[in-house]
DNA sequence: ACAATAAGATACATGACTGTAGCTAACGAG
DNA sequence: CTCGTTAGCTACAGTCATGTATCTTATTGT
């Protein structure tokens, strides 16, 4: 942007726009995203933000969209368990990220609407390879440690899921003890690969 | 209640109240629960309400401690499979009435008071004897078919946590199909009992 | 250099919720 | 029966969000 500007446009408007609405969802929480909020953050006239969207929460899908992809685990090939831990991690940190809060706000909302919930899966969660225990299960299922037929949906969730009750109980971050827990005591005894039975 | 009664007082009305609290929260959702949507459900004025309480969180507090307690599983003594499914087919149940939305409203609420959160933890939920597969799973341990080492807080939460997370992705109601598949698949190779590995 | 576009700064009526206050009349206890 | 309590009714000013409608002016593209 050159020196004097005074007015932003086009994307470095939208960006700011979209930050603010991601930030502000995550502040705010389930159904309580307004126009005017985001506007107010985004320190520009809610006239811009009509202009281009009639519901806050198009909008907030719009941003979530745009967003910077979620860093992706990066399996190695000999180690099962502390590649789920890092994963798992990597999870937690997204999870208390606004965009992970702007993401809960969404999926909270009892008076959420199917086909808005649909769209967030498809355009944010599906343009991505999986979620976080999944791509490392599907890994090493790629290369014969795993037997296929165990991941389920099952338990291609128990790792979320176990951290996401945690999250929603403490309302904290489980911390990393828990999180080797949940790989130990509950994924790698689904997949077969239970510890206490070797 | 007499006949000619025409105005409601003491339990009469503050079953009203807490009635209208639940179901209010429940439909409005997190952070949604105004004083005004409560008072205009139980068709009393607010000033009533405010005579009791200052805050609608407080005031759903006190509700959800008085409601009626949750059903309980009854654990058998030889069918630990069964039992499981069926109590987590009791907390599907529970989670879709008003009550269970009530505190999804709460928990979910990224704006809650850490205070608030724990005496919902105190007064609703220690007043019971712990969650649904907690308690056939205790049951068995005593009855010495489950090893009582297997019963980390990780385990006792694997059942709730896969419900919870499948029903806030689904927004429905996760079926009985896959209760069975959440004992078969994560609770019972959990505890080492994987139908699996017989 | 000019014209089209769109950001920015208002203003407005409407509606929800807040917290407080004042009044009346029904109810319950003594 | 009488009196203290309190439910029920109404009103108020204040705050916040909504949608729409101006008007001005910085910026861009031709």
């Amino acid at each position: 942007m050159a020196e004097g500007q005074t007015r932003r446009r086009g994307k470095a408007l939208l960006d700011a726009i979209y930050a603010a609405a991601v930030e502000e969802a995550a502040d705010a929480g389930p159904g309580r995203l307004t126009m005017d909020a985001i506007a107010k953050r985004a320190a520009t006239p809610r006239s811009t933000l009509y202009r281009r969207w009639s519901d806050p929460n198009d909008l907030l899908l719009d941003a979530l969209a745009d967003l910077h992809p979620v860093e992706q685990p990066h399996p190695g090939a000999d180690d099962l368990r502390g590649d789920l831990v890092a994963a798992l991690r990597l999870m937690c940190d997204w999870a208390f990220s606004p965009a992970g809060r702007a993401v809960m706000a969404i999926v909270a909302n009892p008076r959420r609407d199917a086909d808005h919930v649909a769209a967030l899966y498809e355009r944010v969660f599906a343009a991505r390879g999986g979620t976080f225990t999944q791509t490392v299960l599907r890994h090493y299922a790629e290369h014969g440690q795993i037997d296929p037929a165990r991941l389920t949906p099952v338990v291609l969730d128990l790792g979320e899921a176990l951290v996401t009750k945690r999250m929603m109980d403490l309302g904290a971050d489980p911390g990393d003890d828990y999180l080797e827990a949940i790989v130990d005591q509950a994924i790698l005894p689904a997949i077969g690969h239970d510890p206490a039975n070797r």
